[in-house]
DNA sequence: GTTCCTGCAAAAGATTTGCAGTGAC
DNA sequence: GTCACTGCAAATCTTTTGCAGGAAC
């Protein structure tokens, strides 16, 4: 990551991204980029259709998961598995620490916390574990504030 | 957990929870058991019906999944999240350490491991997130021995 | 002009549900 | 006898794939 990419938004990194990937612009794929550059947290690929055909354009189904894909092949979007029904992502940003999430097992609510001793934690023992790890995911259920009352 | 518990099968203690619970017994629920019993790993509804019709006693996949679903509910099995399509199910045993999963994104190998540090963390960090943690699951994604080569 | 992008409809997988018969208590 | 347990088939839901026309380069 050089300096240049702090001033840039995601959406626009990714698009350079593709674009040095050898993929062609596209309209669906612009839209989807630029929701999922406006999101605090990760989205269900039926947020996206649905955001997106009551906002900026419509985008088939169908071109969402391709267009995830193609993100999450790039390392540009994450996966984030919470026991749902099914997968969230959200916009891997470089220029923000690595973060996880909380889920509430009532209303489904996802909020993400940043630890950096779980980061050191997990490092630690990725190194001393018989798998050659490449990334992490932690979750945590529970119930959040408004399920708690 | 008392010492009872000690030496008394995790099917056991299944069944004794369940029938507290007020379920009757049924017998592709003691199949169900009796098969998560010999597991040093999680299942998915897929193995444990193909485990089972090749073996003690065939099960249909509804049951298995509504097997599943009441053991869940009762805390007597845990759902492991991998990414893969399906979910993955694994006995809680009590007298054993709480463990995670390494996940061999090449194979779909699942391996577990234990770190006492990492429990000590996120205990840690569970009292100062904003909700009410009951549960926590650590996925490290990657490549086994097998696959690295 | 070639290759990628996209939408639509169909397909594929995993999981759930409805119903009817059987078994536990 | 009542209520839970089970199997089967159908339904549901999420995600993937095949195909044809349109757009980017």
């Amino acid at each position: 990551m050089t300096a240049a990419g702090r001033d840039t938004s995601w959406a626009d990194h990714a698009a350079a991204e593709l674009s040095a990937a050898g993929y062609k612009r596209g309209a669906a794929r612009e839209a989807v980029l630029g929701l999922l550059d406006r999101q605090q947290c990760a989205l269900s690929a039926f947020d996206i259709e649905d955001a997106l055909r009551s906002g900026d354009r419509a985008v088939a189904r169908a071109s969402v998961y391709r267009i995830l894909d193609q993100l999450e092949s790039l390392g540009l979007v994450q996966r984030v598995e919470t026991g749902k029904s099914s997968v969230f992502y959200e916009p891997v940003r470089h220029d923000h620490d690595h973060h996880h999430h909380l889920v509430c097992d009532n209303c489904g609510k996802l909020v993400p916390f940043e630890d950096e001793e779980l980061e050191k934690t997990i490092g630690k023992l990725s190194r001393r574990v018989p798998f050659e790890v490449s990334d992490h995911e932690v979750v945590l259920h529970g119930a959040c504030d408004a399920c708690v009352k």
